[in-house]
RNA sequence: GUCGCUAUAGCUCAGUAGGAUAGAGCGACCGCCUCCUAAGCGGUAGGCCGGAGGUUCGAAUCCUCUUAGCGACGCCA
């Protein structure tokens, strides 16, 4: 309809062509001012007129010609189309009855990696790692609606000079018990333990940076400390992994890499980019205003940015990307510029679009700074616990007889975790709260979710309802039906948006708009009333907005219980 | 010091690639369950869109300058 009326208005204005005109018709702010709307400003300089004329006139120019047209209503320099409702609906209520609503192939036969979450090894997983593990997932979701082969990659941070710190550390304080008694936590104190001794003996980290070029030479003493420590941090990891119902399909970390940087190394020398600068080997990128990128440190060993290197070379060969995606802070802005700059030097022209960094906000915690230092610090699994448990106080209060109460509540209390994440731009620092993310009231996930419930709740009532059986549209004429209908007609265009920009917020942000303005129409319509053209008609839109609702916490990653 | 990000209601944020009277949620206050789930709905209060210039018929949105907060800036990731 909207490509019609574009081009019946080309056909009555002068010096725009049918595509500007289309990208310029709007969709009002108000329903009062009609369903489609066209600014007459820009008309005015090449017709030599007055916006408000021009628009009078394509008004009698227009009128009568499309049958879906109800009537035309002249507002200052706006021209605003009325659709005839019951056409309207029929049109909005069978595009989003179809199963595939919102999916796309546009991405058939085409391959995307998305590296996220990759936490450092050895590390607790914090808030901060739930971020770029819920972005990630929700981008995998997109991108697979649209058609798209996702590789989700965890990248995990499993090599590096850490690791020699943690070994030195372990040898002089740590003891094996310790270690197998309380995992992460004492490799955490053994860390940070390792800090503050070295900043009185500088022999530290050089002993640290002599074991790391062990590991990376083969050292069977140093690579065995290292993979116990590995499979120690990995079980805390999946346990948060499988509490998000997040998967990999890759778990290729950084070690993976190892016997792979000699040839990112050869690649650069080959093509005479590499120099030596204080003892180490770098890409000098003053021609791009950054710091050179150091591929090869003083001591021989290899450092992230080589690693990434590689991995990059490794993914293109192995998965044939259209696309490799980095989802991590902010703070890492320079050194993926870096990295993809160098690939791109290196003559392969595909790196300055194909490889992107997705960048989020920093995590603090009421205001401060997370440090594991001064105790400064959430952990993931801590946080998605206190809310599941949460949920179920709420459940125990306001409805005890719930069936499967633990299942809900995991549902529940995770979704409000990935919701609260994925609710605003990435690139917006939060500030952790704990009574803001306990709250589940306004726009919520448990908001979203309950929705969807009641929905659920409506259709369970009428077991012989008909999903497919003809309506009588006009039943849907009335505002809120009509409001209701154009939000969840929106929602291809959101995921192509959401796809474009990286940004899963605005998946987020539809699914608050659906069920705000499912429950304006559930409050001001009986939908289970005993006239059977009503019932059935007002029943469809139900139908069509629980699904539409249950497609996009999916997009999140987020799942919908049929009660709570 | 250089570069980058951010700045909109008391708080947290939207603002559809420049357009109609700047919108939500939370918090505050006032209402709504003998009727399909009140984790809901309706209403009231709350704004120099950080500041100053500029471009434009028209700016929260674009340009320049400026202020504040945060981050990055070579052998950590």
């Amino acid at each position: 309809m909207k490509e019609q009326i574009a081009s019946i208005i080309s056909k009555n204005v002068e010096g725009l062509s049918t595509e500007d005109i289309l990208s310029l018709l709007e969709v009002p702010p108000k329903p009062e001012l009609g369903d489609y709307a066209f600014p007459c400003f820009r008309l005015a300089k090449t017709m030599k007129k007055a916006p408000n004329l021009i628009a009078e006139d394509l008004k009698t120019a227009i009128s009568g010609s499309l049958d879906f047209i109800d009537h035309i209503q002249i507002q200052g320099a706006y021209c605003n189309f009325f659709i005839k409702k019951d056409i309207f609906v029929k049109s909005m209520l069978q595009a989003a009855k179809q199963e595939n609503f919102g999916s796309s192939d546009i991405g058939n036969g085409q391959s995307i990696c998305i590296d996220y979450s990759s936490p450092n090894v050895a590390k607790n997983f914090h808030v901060g790692h739930l971020r770029t593990t819920i972005i990630g997932n929700s981008l995998y979701k997109i991108f697979s609606k649209l058609g798209y082969t996702v590789h989700r990659i965890n990248h995990l941070g499993d090599w590096g000079t850490q690791f020699g710190k943690l070994i030195v550390a372990y040898k002089k304080w740590g003891s094996k018990e310790a270690v197998e008694q309380r995992g992460i936590a004492e490799l955490m104190d053994l860390y940070v333990k390792f800090h503050t001794e070295a900043e009185t003996d500088d022999t530290l980290i050089e002993e640290a940076r002599a074991w790391f070029v062990k590991m990376e030479q083969g050292d069977e003493d140093a690579l065995s400390i290292w993979q116990w420590f590995k499979d120690i941090s990995m079980i805390e990891y999946r346990r948060a992994y499988q509490l998000l119902g997040v998967e990999f399909d890759s778990y290729n970390g950084e070690s993976f890499y190892r016997d792979k940087t000699q040839d990112v190394v050869d690649r650069l020398e080959q093509a005479n980019l590499l120099t030596e600068s204080e003892g180490a080997y770098i890409v000098d990128l003053s021609d791009y205003d950054m710091a050179p990128c150091i591929i090869k440190k003083a001591d021989g060993g290899s450092i992230y940015a080589t690693r990434d290197l590689a991995a990059i070379f490794y993914r293109k060969e192995t998965y044939h990307f259209s696309k490799c995606l980095y989802v991590t802070g902010q703070e890492q802005k320079l050194h993926f510029a870096q990295v993809f700059k160098v690939v791109e030097l290196l003559g392969y022209d595909w790196a300055a679009t194909q490889l992107v960094h997705i960048p989020y906000g920093l995590v603090s915690l009421e205001g401060a700074k997370l440090s594991t230092r001064n105790g400064n610090i959430i952990y993931a699994e801590d946080i998605l616990l206190e809310a599941i448990s949460k949920v179920k106080e709420v459940i125990a209060e306001k409805n005890p007889d719930l069936e499967h109460p633990d299942e809900v509540a995991r549902m529940v209390g995770v979704g409000a975790i990935i919701f609260n994440d994925l609710y605003n731009q990435r690139i917006k620092d939060v500030s952790f709260k704990w009574e803001k993310i306990l709250n589940f009231e306004g726009e919520t996930g448990p908001y979203v979710q309950y929705t969807y419930a009641r929905c659920s709740s409506l259709l369970r009532a009428v077991p012989d309802f008909d999903a497919s059986a003809e309506i009588d549209y006009s039943v849907l004429t009335d505002l809120d039906s009509m409001e209701l209908l154009k939000a969840i007609n929106k929602f291809p265009k959101v995921i192509l948006d959401a796809a474009e920009k990286y940004e899963p917020f605005l998946i987020s942000r539809f699914a608050i708009d659906v069920a705000q303005a499912f429950n304006h129409f559930y409050n001001s319509n009986r939908i289970n009333v005993p006239e059977d053209t009503i019932r059935n008609a007002r029943l469809q839109l139900v139908a069509v907005t629980r699904k539409t609702l249950r497609d996009a916490l999916a997009l999140l990653g987020i799942g919908c219980p049929e009660q709570m």
